[in-house]
DNA sequence: ACCTGTTATTGACTTTTGTCAAGATTCCGG
DNA sequence: CCGGAATCTTGACAAAAGTCAATAACAGGT
């Protein structure tokens, strides 16, 4: 995690040490809902190892906002920053090893050490980026599209999360995914 | 401006009279294009009148990404943070009068007033919650539940825009909305 | 290893949306 | 105020995706 914050912003050696200080390292099972929806976001959680999503309720289904893998900060963003409930839950998917630091901690390392601030932003900036990546995916007028764009984006990520969850995070169901893959391996 | 960055975090009025001295208030007619794809986006325009959109291209048609209305900040955010070049062209669609910031003029506000970066975090939070919304209705299934998102949110916008264009905003083509909207009229 | 329940595939059919084209309407510049 | 161009509407048809249902494959727990 400190890697990864470095890679966003150069930090300097005690601001390192003031993160390792007050994150936590823990593991978690499949399953585990870390947040759930109407709940406050508190912590931000760099994924070291295993798979999350973030999902909503509509009508009687769930529908998967995003999937998070090695290297993504587990957080509901909104509700982190804004301090208002959240409109989702997130759920581990496969067992995860997680570091976590609470809101307040950043608060704290934003206060004492400016340069944090733009670490802070720069994250911000790169999950908003991926927010709007999202959206040009579901812009894509065929199912066709929506799959190329998610297998070539995440060629790993088919394996690990069942078909149902995939379909409705492209916006599509279930039956339409499963042909349009059938298809996509006739072709190559 | 000043108002609406007050509503977000209350300045104290050195600041504000910082910011109006920066601020260029200006006029631009329909059609001006205020950012092109492949530029950098080097301002921020606050909305007092006028109506906007961004767009890119997608084959041989223009996708509109969003509109930008009375209230709202023009720019390619991911562009203006990132310095690097923006995947969006944006046009003025009624003429308009902007009050505009320049990112420089903005970094000087953030180092000389810490309270404008809670300003601007607030912006940014602001925007990337629309972004998500937007994929929140681009994942609803039917043209018809799609209609209702937009003219839910933005009763008046559907006056002041083509069909053309909220079609490709909402991921349909022309015809679907057409269709989509007669039976709604007829229903009500 | 076996049973059970979930997940994935496939088929037949319906509904919705896209495509192409023609006609109506509106808008704008001269 | 007129004419041309863009925009909007409507129709007929094609293509794509959704629905329902039955079967097959798989996984987890005992």
């Amino acid at each position: 995690m400190i890697d990864y914050f470095n890679s966003l912003h150069p930090m300097p050696p005690e601001l390192c040490n003031a993160i390792a200080a007050v994150a936590e390292l823990h593991d978690y099972p499949k399953k585990t809902i870390l947040l759930k929806e109407g709940q406050i976001s508190n912590h931000a959680c760099f994924v070291v190892k295993g798979l999350a999503r973030a999902f909503y309720n509509s009508g009687d289904k769930e529908v998967t906002r995003l999937f998070m893998d090695e290297g993504y900060i587990i957080t509901s963003w909104l509700s982190f920053y804004t301090r208002q409930p959240a409109h989702e839950t997130i759920e581990i998917l496969e067992d995860a090893t997680l570091a976590c630091l609470h809101h307040d901690d950043i608060e704290n390392l934003y206060a004492e050490f400016p340069e944090f601030n733009i670490v802070g932003k720069k994250a911000t900036e790169y999950f908003f980026s991926l927010s709007e990546q999202r959206s040009l995916m579901l812009r894509k007028h065929t199912a066709e599209e929506k799959y190329l764009f998610f297998t070539e984006r995440h060629p790993t990520l088919f394996q690990r999360i069942s078909q149902k969850q995939i379909a409705t995070f492209l916006g599509m169901n279930e039956e339409t995914l499963s042909r349009t893959r059938a298809k996509m391996l006739k072709k190559s």
